[in-house]
DNA sequence: ACAAAAGTGTTCTGAATACACCCATGG
DNA sequence: CCATGGGTGTATTCAGAACACTTTTGT
């Protein structure tokens, strides 16, 4: 047999397996890099509500602000890839994390057509904890004031109005600004967060009254200390009482 | 030059341009056959909530029931496949739809990883129309109450059920029991609608004084025909001061 | 006349709103 | 003693809930 005719089978049989695998391929779709979940995470600092927002370092938007992001993996649902999100940029786990909308236009992405399913989360700012991006596409993090939100990669300004907006109508019915505070807190700061949230000042009495007629606060027998002015009462959340007036609805 | 080598060239060349183009493939994931959309779509006759169920005739699921949904294509936004799917299946255009959840649990399809966004869709049944399933995939389809619903495909009935919840909830603060009802209606029947949807019977005073005093709805100068009891007064919705009133909150 | 649904008002309760002053603390 | 935010009560308004009888129409 010459050698030429030798190499030719060879080459057949490697031929053939690529077209059946080729083939293959077609018939079953790969479900990697065509989901990504945007997550819209707040937190509150200084009396100011904000959001994390990172300079991306990659195509496409180098240089540009966006929200964190990432592909959904296969082996993942989505919830566990947004969760796996919020650990990489906060380090932070069991957030509170809820999805909010799918966003599908075609264009969304200047590259090819990828849709994203987004999230807000609500998590407490620990005083100096840095945000160091854990990913080489991000060149930093940062915790932007919702007023002052720059222009983002992709669709993503349209991503953070819409959860700001769904957020405003949850707080009416279903008190989770408590997500965003320490564990005690004064019923001051619980109004800064109400106010900083729906963007307009609430009157203190009214509010007041409200949130302990709710019945799921405790009171602490723990003051302020160190300020200059009459010491606040902490007051922490009742979980059990919470959860049972409105865990119910969280699924709706 | 021998008969194999010439073969041989030709051959390489052929395989270069299929590893090459493999590679390419690799690089450049396909969006097809990832994500569907499927619809609650709701109807109203006899009094009943009913919602579309389609018997399936292909695999999985042969036989079994399920929601109406198909693949999001490539060059058409989720919204536009949702609308796509209703075509399909009722013949009507720009229907009343909104997007309310995506399911991304990893095993929720059994053959491999599809994730969906779920939309739901109220539209006015007409007596004697017939829903003719114009997809081979589809033996047939029919409007079953709600009370009824059998055992569903996939996650379905997750997806049927989240959809009860979140027009209920919906219903509580904005008025869109009218899609489901022809243009002119009487205010018993819309009151139909509403113990339909929430599960309640509601007083009948208080419903319309609630509903007269939105101030969206215009009494027409005409009654009832041909019913054995004082005839009814039509109304339809006054769609501008409907607009201005609510259209801000749909997308919310 | 009767069956069947249309149509109509008042009362009560609870939640949201508006509004102004004294209290406690650190400097 | 003063600056600063903490803490408190009452009156009003509005929406939602409860509740029963008369009217109209076809048979």
């Amino acid at each position: 047999m010459s050698y030429y005719k030798k190499v030719l089978i060879i080459f057949s049989i490697f031929v053939t397996t690529i077209i059946r695998k080729s083939i293959l391929e077609k018939d079953e779709p790969k479900f990697e890099k065509i989901v990504t979940t945007d997550c819209v995470i707040f937190g509150f600092e200084d009396g100011v509500l904000k959001v994390l927002l990172i300079e991306r370092n990659d195509h496409p938007f180098e240089g540009w602000w966006a929200l964190p992001g990432f592909f959904v993996e296969e082996h993942e649902s989505i919830d566990e890839a947004a969760q796996r999100i919020l650990h990489i940029y906060t380090g932070l786990k069991d957030i509170f994390l809820e999805q909010f909308y799918t966003f599908g236009s075609v264009n969304r992405h200047p590259q090819r057509r990828i849709i994203t399913v987004a999230y807000y989360a609500m998590i407490r700012l620990k005083q100096g904890r840095a945000l160091l991006p854990s990913s080489p596409d991000v060149k930093r993090a940062v915790w932007c004031p919702i007023s002052e939100v720059p222009q983002l990669g992709f669709d993503h300004n349209e991503i953070f109005e819409k959860s700001l907006q769904k957020i405003k109508r949850r707080l009416g019915y279903q008190p989770l600004a408590f997500e965003l505070l320490p564990e005690k807190f004064t019923l001051s700061q619980l109004q800064t967060v109400y106010e900083a949230v729906l963007n307009k000042k609430l009157d203190k009495r009214n509010f007041r009254k409200k949130m302990l007629n709710y019945g799921i606060l405790k009171t602490l027998n723990e003051k302020q200390k160190g300020v200059s002015f009459r010491a606040a009462a902490y007051y922490k959340l009742d979980r059990r009482k919470f959860n049972s007036l409105f865990q119910k609805e969280l699924s709706l």
